[in-house]
DNA sequence: AACTATTTATAAGA
DNA sequence: TTCTTATAAATAGTT
């Protein structure tokens, strides 16, 4: 909708790429609001530019906070999680059982006769649901928990490194400067500190 | 855009709102597409039909899960183009909801008349408190998600520091050697190899 | 930022 | 629902 057709794909020159980015904006977020006027339904749009500046809308009713929680309600939505591979993961002992579980899930939804199973079997049914989601969400967490500290670890060993490596660096400029090969470590610590302060903190520990 | 300009209201009959809800929810996704794709940015859509589908988008390179992300860590998360009140960050937001809940539960633990509950209040009971966990299950997910996402970004800073380093050992070496003061430190770069090498595996990716 | 020539989106009709 | 088409809207290039 201009003089010429666009090809779509990343506009090279700068300049055009903020002037369009700017004009096609106000056009997405305007669309956007005439979505959720037209049809009444929630909407939430968010764009960030290429230097991270945020442009946000969403429709009247709903707040930004309100839709993004009914994003993380919805079933679904979380759907990346463990999409299909669940190979090379041999080192967990639960990993038999939840594939056990999703034998016992699929024999259940198969069930021809759900309709017509009694009070108590729906009893026992529930149970086992119950005990299968359990199994679930506590492998869940765990995989997320050792995620976490493996991270924290991998972040130490980084940390040490970096130290050492910066260590090392004094050490060469010493021995530079004083033309001998005297090995000085001394003082060279505000590298190493420098890092550890900017890199150390543990900014979930009210998760552990 | 049509054969009639259209009032910028809600559409009465429910037939052309559906319709039309259709027609421009797709117009909606391509935009918001193209726009991510000419201007190389980040954006996500998501849409709740009136009775709760879910419809969404998000640009090619970064999942939903990372643009709300960011969209949490953002320091001012208000929109100018947000037509309702979309005071309160939805970090805040949260918080309050649990707030809300601790109270919520406790006022019903240290309810002193649980026993003589009818079915019906323990129905309405069971619900709320399902809902309760609901809300606290997707937020504990969320935060570990982050905490595993900024982690991530962590170890990759860590990571280019050291390989800064070990570029600057790599230099100073070449200089030593070509000047006059044989470094005695020859061929350290082991070292950086060796933790290139041994930590820059992305061990979780199943999980993200 | 304003201005058009065009393209694109879409409202109504089939 | 899907297609067709007349028309409104958006916007690319220009000033």
């Amino acid at each position: 909708m201009g003089r010429k057709k666009v090809e779509m794909k990343r506009i090279e020159s700068k300049s055009s790429r903020q002037v369009t980015f700017s004009k096609r904006r106000g056009g997405l977020v305007k669309k956007a609001r005439d979505l959720s006027v037209l049809c009444d339904v929630d909407v939430a749009l968010l764009v960030f530019s290429s230097r991270g500046k945020l442009y946000q809308f969403c429709s009247a009713n709903n707040s930004m906070a309100k839709i993004l929680k009914q994003y993380h309600h919805h079933p679904g939505a979380k759907g990346r999680f463990s999409t299909g591979d669940c190979e090379a993961e041999s080192r967990f002992a639960s990993f038999r059982t939840i594939s056990e579980l999703l034998q016992i899930t699929k024999r259940h939804l198969e069930e021809p006769y759900v309709d017509q199973l009694s009070v108590t079997d729906l009893i026992q049914l529930e149970k086992e649901f119950d005990a299968a989601l359990m199994q679930i969400k506590s492998r869940k967490t765990l995989l997320m928990m050792e995620s976490i500290m493996a991270l924290h670890e991998k972040e130490r060993i980084l940390q040490e490194e970096n130290k050492l490596l910066a260590n090392q660096i004094a050490a060469m400029e010493t021995n530079g400067n004083k033309a001998e090969n005297k090995v000085v470590m001394a003082s060279n610590d505000h590298l190493g500190n420098k890092y550890m302060n900017s890199h150390s903190q543990q900014p979930m520990l009210h998760l552990l």
